[in-house]
DNA sequence: TATCGCTACT
């Protein structure tokens, strides 16, 4: 930790109010322009942001750590961007950004949705000024394309980086858990360990969830005897990311070892992870009673909780209980209910045979029905051999989602259980002609090209 | 010579 920080942190744990050393250091003939640019990091610690702009202005003459101080002062805002900006123009001084600059411009675009762009001029900014091989710049740098979701170009940033420490490791392995590589993901994470690269809580949770998202019990097993030896088992999110994890992998014993090992320490995340492990099993009871010990404990379920409720009524076919339940999550918690409750409730029809009421709730609830409502209508309709249904909406769910192998298997099971052959071929005709050419993006090549002319370099 | 990066629940 730095000198900065230490005397940050310890402002704020003594209580002091920036406020007054703000005052001091304007009395202080003492003063230099480094006592400023502290302040303005320790306004915006102590959440006075718009502070840190006040003394920024009072700065006779900012140099470039005032200006980063200001930018990463207002990390994850467009402010941020704008100060980048206003540096840039300045007419009288020129000043070069360095690394920590680019660092926290880049954790800025990565949370804007509209900032791609500028990212991506960020990053040829950087190239050009050798910085996006550093460390902080690189893993900033990863998570953008990872919130982009771009993984391929994140790997390419991540090779390319020199004295790859823990922070980047655990970028990368969390973008290819973000971006559904879990294999990749893994691998990395394996790849750290073999090079003696250090773990952290950041990287085992992304390769526990990877290893979630494969149902991977034996992958589950080893991170999760790694995380013990690392001392990461009490972390709540480690803790959780192995709930689900054993959940998802359909151990539910083991989710509930770890869950209860745990218990003094979790929050609501946690609890709902617990919840969809048993729901996905289809253990309505388990998952009443953890709902039910859940409020018991003082915490407020949400609307996650909810879901696993109606994920687990959704599995058994209960369309009155999921009723009720969409009805209670309402009215008497406050939760309006989105469109994966809507789903649910659907699915729950459809098990239960009531395939006209599900469509009917497909075409009147408050959105827009997605591949997973017209995947829930498909699989119930197969499942009750309406096949004239079941060919319906498998041509619904193939406009919203051309690539859904899922509908051809589907429709195709049910239609040949009907004799309709012809129907079979049709559609897989129809599966042949929507292919159309898969765009897998420009090559890195080329958008490394686009930047510079962007930047006319 | 102060300024920086990465996590969990559909």
């Amino acid at each position: 930790m730095n000198k900065a920080l230490d005397r940050g942190d310890a402002a704020q744990t003594n209580n002091t109010d920036p406020r007054i050393l703000h005052a001091r250091t304007l009395k202080s003939p003492y003063t230099d322009r480094s006592d400023f640019n502290n302040l303005i990091t320790l306004y915006s610690k102590s959440n006075l942001l718009s502070y840190s702009l006040r003394v920024f202005n009072q700065i006779p003459s900012p140099n470039i750590v005032s200006w980063t101080s200001l930018i990463s002062a207002h990390t994850n805002s467009p402010l941020s961007l704008r100060f980048f900006l206003s540096m840039l123009c300045h007419p009288t001084f020129s000043f070069l950004p360095n690394q920590r600059t680019f660092a926290s411009l880049f954790k800025t675009c990565a949370s804007l949705s509209y900032s791609f762009t500028f990212g991506l001029s960020l990053h040829s900014m950087s190239l050009k000024l050798s910085f996006n091989d550093k460390p902080f710049c690189g893993s900033a740098l990863v998570n953008f394309y990872s919130k982009f979701r771009l993984p391929d170009y994140a790997k390419k940033v991540f090779d390319e980086m020199h004295d790859k420490e823990e922070v980047c490791y655990s970028a990368m392995i969390v973008c290819l858990a973000q971006n559904s590589r879990c294999v990749d993901s893994l691998s990395v994470f394996a790849d750290m360990r073999r090079r003696d690269v250090a773990s952290t809580v950041h990287s085992v949770s992304g390769a526990l969830r990877s290893a979630a998202e494969l149902a991977a019990m034996e992958q589950c097993r080893i991170i999760h005897g790694h995380a013990l030896v690392a001392g990461f088992d009490r972390n709540v999110v480690v803790g959780t990311a192995l709930i689900d994890g054993y959940g998802k992998a359909g151990h539910v014993f083991d989710a509930r070892r770890v869950f209860d090992e745990n218990v003094s320490v979790l929050n609501v995340v946690a609890w709902n992870a617990m919840l969809s492990g048993y729901a996905q099993q289809g253990d309505k009871n388990s998952v009443l009673e953890l709902f039910h010990l859940l409020e018991t404990r003082g915490f407020s379920p949400d609307e996650y909780s909810f879901l696993a409720v109606l994920t687990a009524f959704s599995n058994a076919g209960l369309a009155s209980e999921s009723e009720k339940w969409i009805e209670k999550m309402r009215v008497r918690y406050g939760l309006e209910p989105g469109l994966e409750h809507y789903t649910c409730l659907i699915g729950a029809y459809g098990r239960a045979g009531r395939l006209e009421d599900a469509e009917k709730i497909a075409m009147e609830m408050p959105f827009e029905p997605d591949a997973a409502v017209w995947r829930a209508l498909l699989s119930s309709s197969a499942l009750h051999g309406a096949s004239d249904m079941a060919l319906r909406m498998a041509h619904r769910l193939l406009e919203v989602n051309p690539y859904d192998d899922s509908a051809y298997v589907i429709a195709a099971n049910v239609l040949s259980a009907s004799g309709r052959w012809d129907e079979v071929a049709a559609m897989r005709k129809m599966m042949k002609d929507r292919r159309v050419r898969k765009e897998g993006g420009r090559s890195w090549i080329e958008v490394k090209g686009e930047v510079h002319v962007f930047l006319g370099g």
